[in-house]
This record gives C-alpha cells, structure tokens and sequence, in this order.
DNA sequence: TGCGATTTGTCCGTATGTATT
DNA sequence: TAATACATACGGACAAATCGC
C-alpha cells in the first residue's frame, strides 16, 4: 500500500497519540465532508467545544485550519459556518485539480515501473469492488480519492502533494453532498477503467488529453445538484 | 492598482483593527520572509509572546498558519525553527509556480483589456524604476511579486489565487535570502521586458513557452547560492 | 538509568470587543 | 439604547513530552 520506497519519511509519528488539536481537525474534518453536517450550518465554538469534550484553544486552532482549506467560512467576531458550495467553486476546483494532476502525470511517468503500476491497479480494483458491493458508496469515494491520490504519491514532489491534499477534503465534501442529493452510489464502475489503462500505457498527451475529458466529465455528474447563484 | 472589477469582493475589511492573531501573523511572516531571522533559528512561544506583547493564544494560532504554508517548522512537543531552504525545495517550488502561472495566463488570456494591460505596464514600470534607483532592493522583491500577480488577479479564479498567495511569502523568502548572501540588488533591470511584452502580444503560446524559460533562469539565479545536500 | 529543566500542549477563569436583538 | 450572545484575548495553572546531565 505504501509506495514511497526512498521519500524522506520524517512525517511519521504514531496515529494514536495525536494532540487535541490534530483530533478535533480530523473528526470536524469527517463531520463536515461526510455532508452530516449540513452546508451552510452554523457552529459555535461552545457548542463545539462541550460536544467534542475539549477546550477551546486547540479547538479553534483546528477551526482555522479547516477555514484553510475551504471548509470552513468564519467572519471575525460573528462566527463560523459550514461552507456553501457554489457552482464556481466547484468549477474552480476541478479546473485547478485537472492542472494539478496533469502536472503529477508529467512529474511521475518516467517514474512509473510494474510495482507501482501494480499498486494503481490495485487501488482500481478495490474501487470496482466496492461499487460492485454497493454496501458502502461512502467507502467507495475515499477509493476513487485513492487511486487519484497514486500520481501525486509517485512524482515525488511534496509541494505538489501538499496541494493535492489541501484539495482532497473539498473534493470528498463535494461528492458526498452530490451521493447524498442522488442518493447515488457514488462513482460509476468502469469511469475509471481508461485512466488506469492509459495510465500503464506508453503515450504520456493520451493521458493528459482523456484527464481533461475525464475531469470534465466528473465535474458535469458532481455539478448537476447545484442551482446556478450569482 | 485594484484591479478585480466583477470579483464578488468580500474580503474588505478595514486593515486598522486586525485580530491580534492576524497581526502576529503578519508580523512573523515579514521578519521571516525579509531573512532579519536566519533559516534554521530555534523560536521559543514564549520568548516570541514576551517580545511581540501577547498571549499564547492567538500566537499559537498564527505559528499554526506560518507551519501551514512552510515558514515555519514544527515538531510536536519538540519545538518551532524557521525554515531551512533545501535546491529541492526550490526546484518544487519554482516547478509548481510555472505550473500555476501558465495557467493563469490561459485563463487570463481571453480576459485582457487595454486598462489591465496598463495596469501590468505599470507594475513593471514600478519595478524598473526601483532597481534603477537602487536604493531598496527590498522594495524591489515585493514589486517583482506583484507583477506577477498580475495573471493571477485577472484570472477570476479564487482557488488559484489563494494558491498563489500560499506560495508568494516562500518565492519573497528565498529571493531575500538570495539577496543577502549575494548584496546584489534583486532582480535584474530588463528581466521581465520579454515577459511583459509577450504578455501584451497575440501568442498565448508564445508567452507558455517563454514563462518556462523565464522559471528556469528565475530557478538558476536564486539556486546559486543553496548547496547540495542530501 | 533516572532526574530535573525546558518547552509544548491543554484547560480554566475572566475580561473585553463586536454583532445582533 | 440596553441587553444578550458570542468571538476574541489574556493570564495562570497543570500535564505531557523532550532533552541534557
């Protein structure tokens, strides 16, 4: 599963004994972009503070984090509220994500080799499996994050997977919000079947031409539940 | 100089009466960036608290968004330092810079008038007109900077946008870094005239093409003065 | 190995500023 | 205008982890 073989390996730290803070980011993190909290939704830092069981102080360090990334809104001395998703951002976030991940495939494709081909396959598999199953579609959206998580994992360039990982949790939050809406089970099961065949293949534009196809195409399916607001 | 029109602008607030942690931030990011504290400095909350005049609270809070966008470093329990550059972490940064600017400028391409290009002729000018003078090479980094804001401003991409502001501390960071190991005065006189110019012209991929040349030569400069280290 | 010393991480109480009613 | 609710900020205290001796 692991496939960073020679990245300096200095963020690893046991899962378990993380600070207060990291562990209100991850379950505010889960709650929102697993749509259980509804966008637009209004929070306070007391009610946060006595449901989660901890202080304030590292609770709002982990709120500004999450405003970081998006999904979060706050106004100084209002308050803070569940992101509203609008047409445009989610137009901007596919269309900074395609450049991203066209980016990654430049970055890793003479970096790819049959074990790491293996391993995209893999995660593949374990997606089609899950949409297959039907049982837990909201499985199958962090698998289909996965396998898109493989081109960034192997280019080798921590800048670039930072950004891809600021952008994950809004891409989560977005499908969620699209599976809750369509009460759909998430991604189709051969959407990705072109990808990870181009990707094990020898033309590199292929790749980078089906990406924008394919990007477009997901961006239409997620973008369907929206109302245009200006 | 304010030059989104149509841009649904919220963000206005008065820059008198900051949040404490706001100011903190700002204030951290500009001794760091400006290279007054050297790569690499052990920072201490209390001794920053004791000298800035404020608690720990909001302080924390703004260490939290210096780590975010790599001033700063952190290890849990360990301790804070500023950063200590690395030819890679250059490399990535000026890689996924040129990615970021080509496209903006295809975004951008479309949308340019004779008033923004003015807008871009007189960033430029600014800049000349500083290193002529000579007397504030600092000045001289900012004004680099927000030439090449430029694209990114007219895009009308807001995600975009915030990921260039993400990394615009990190480019000022290094290039005052490189100009206080070298004392030369910035950027040179007449390095962005082709930029400029091609900016203006009728080829999009005209000014792709040379925004990749420009990166290179931008990396080559500022990477003279990292070593190599493993 | 253990034991202070230092620093980060966390909690609590309180006061102040701001927005809303 | 007053009152309430809340975010913001401060200070003190303790716990937890790390480092040096």
């Amino acid at each position: 599963m692991n496939t960073d073989v020679e990245t300096s390996s200095i963020e690893l730290r046991p899962i378990d004994d993380l600070t207060v803070r990291e562990q209100v980011f991850n379950r505010l993190k889960d709650h929102i972009v697993s749509g259980e909290i509804s966008p637009g939704t209004r929070l306070t830092e007391q009610g946060l503070a006595a449901s989660l069981g901890v202080s304030r102080g590292p609770l709002r360090e982990a709120i500004r984090e999450l405003v970081d990334i998006g999904l979060i809104v706050s106004i100084p001395y209002k308050g803070i509220s569940v992101r509203s998703i609008t047409r445009k951002d989610l137009e901007e976030l596919y269309s900074l994500r395609t450049t991203l991940e066209s980016f990654a495939f430049r970055l890793c494709w003479e970096r790819r080799t049959p074990e790491t081909l293996d391993d995209l396959r893999r995660r593949n598999a374990a997606l089609v499996a899950t949409v297959d199953d039907g049982a837990d579609p909201a499985l199958s959206i962090d698998q289909e994050l996965h396998l898109h998580s493989w081109c960034y994992e192997l280019s080798d360039h921590s800048l670039l997977l930072k950004s891809w990982r600021r952008i994950e949790p809004s891409l989560k939050f977005y499908f969620s919000l699209h599976q809750l809406a369509h009460s759909r089970s998430g991604p189709l099961r051969q959407a990705h079947d072109v990808y990870v065949s181009l990707a094990e293949g020898p033309s590199l534009d292929a790749m980078l031409e089906h990406l924008a196809t394919h990007m477009r195409q997901g961006f239409d399916v997620t973008a369907s539940l929206l109302r245009e607001d200006a």
